[in-house]
DNA sequence: CTAGAATTTCAGTAATTTCTGAAAATTCAG
DNA sequence: CTGAATTTTCAGAAATTACTGAAATTCTAG
């Protein structure tokens, strides 16, 4: 690897990190490289700067194309395939999101839909059945959620969340929070609530 | 493993989704059990349920709680340890997101901190060091926005999640999201912006 | 203290994941 | 078409991670 030093230090970061975000070494590096590549850059490019063999290049860009995470260029008079970054890194972070949660959340978003539909025979199953339902309605709020922020362009998503908690003092001083909510002008349809369990009381998990 | 119909899917899928939220088998099932659990469970009754042994048990609770996830009791006349997992599902799911970000986003951010102090010497690290910027201020300004959210209470976050885009409507029709930002209202100040990138285009990453 | 109950540590093994080189498949200029 | 350039696949090797049983440690009732 013979990288300029700050390229060096953010890939070798990366991959690092990699084991962490649930990706491989050299998927993490292969990324980083083509992030902060100034052009894009081929297979063979890739494998020298990061040392790592034509095959697992292969791997780790295939790998990255499933992620949506990388882009296919073709340069004149060149067969080769050309790899590279997307520029805007609020495109980037969408793309993330979106599949994390095709991957990490849309799964157990429909064990659960499944399991709410069954008749709990067993006592215990009554009981892991609520717990489910609990967790089936905060995961459906919070998807529901993402998906309205993925359809906002950047510009309005980064004034929202410089906002950060002042947009519930503003929302409040204009007595539109409750008002709106309490009028069903959600836009979707408000989760159900588990019997017994109304208002979540907000109970603190540090020691 | 003898577990209730619906306690057991969902115990095995916890197991199996383990490896793409970056834990083992044994730490997933271990906290899916918890989780839809009645009561609290000691380490021989985990093992026993999950057909793990039981120093597998014992490193899989020792990283629940390096997590904060589970919590510690003791019943009388009983020197075993039980542990359960918070009644709260929002509460859990804050410590999620705060373990996560500590995990997974600080170091990054740490990383690129020092990488921006450095005067690039490379041509190719001047680019870097730009890209390295872009990355860093959406870090930043996500998890300072993710830090306002946390301080807020379950029923407002709630609240607000159900507006979802809603919330842009109404702040613009209160004239407030562009003059409140104008005004530096905003509690935190400004990422900083790279020369030349102004207000990224939004280009979107989809082929 | 002491003894037994409970938990943790740890070295070795099992299982899984990552990585490679060779071979197969694909692509495209001529 | 043909054949060279390029990419992908894949079986096995290497590396990493997970799991176990035994030993060590910690804890507490008496």
């Amino acid at each position: 690897m013979n990288l300029a030093p700050l390229t060096q230090r953010f890939v070798l970061h990366f991959g690092e990190m990699g084991s962490r975000w649930g990706i491989n070494r050299t998927v993490g590096q292969i990324y980083a490289l083509l992030y902060v590549s100034p052009r894009a850059l081929n297979a063979d490019d890739i494998g020298e700067a990061l040392g790592f063999s034509r095959s697992n290049v292969s791997m780790g860009l295939k790998e990255l194309q499933s992620w949506n995470l990388v882009r296919l260029q073709h340069l004149p008079n060149d067969r080769r395939e050309y790899f590279q970054a997307p520029e805007d890194v609020w495109a980037i972070f969408r793309t993330l999101a979106e599949e994390r949660r095709k991957r990490e959340i849309d799964p157990t978003l429909s064990m659960l839909r499944d399991a709410l539909m069954e008749q709990p025979a067993a006592p215990d199953d009554i009981h892991a059945q609520a717990r489910m339902r609990q967790m089936h309605d905060l995961i459906e709020l919070m998807t529901g959620w993402l998906a309205d922020v993925q359809k906002m362009d950047s510009a309005t998503l980064v004034s929202l969340m410089k906002m950060g908690a002042k947009v519930q003092k503003l929302l409040e001083v204009t007595g539109k929070v409750t008002s709106s909510v309490k009028a069903g002008l959600t836009g979707r349809p408000a989760a159900p609530t588990v019997a017994g369990q109304p208002a979540e009381t907000l109970d603190d998990n540090r020691s």
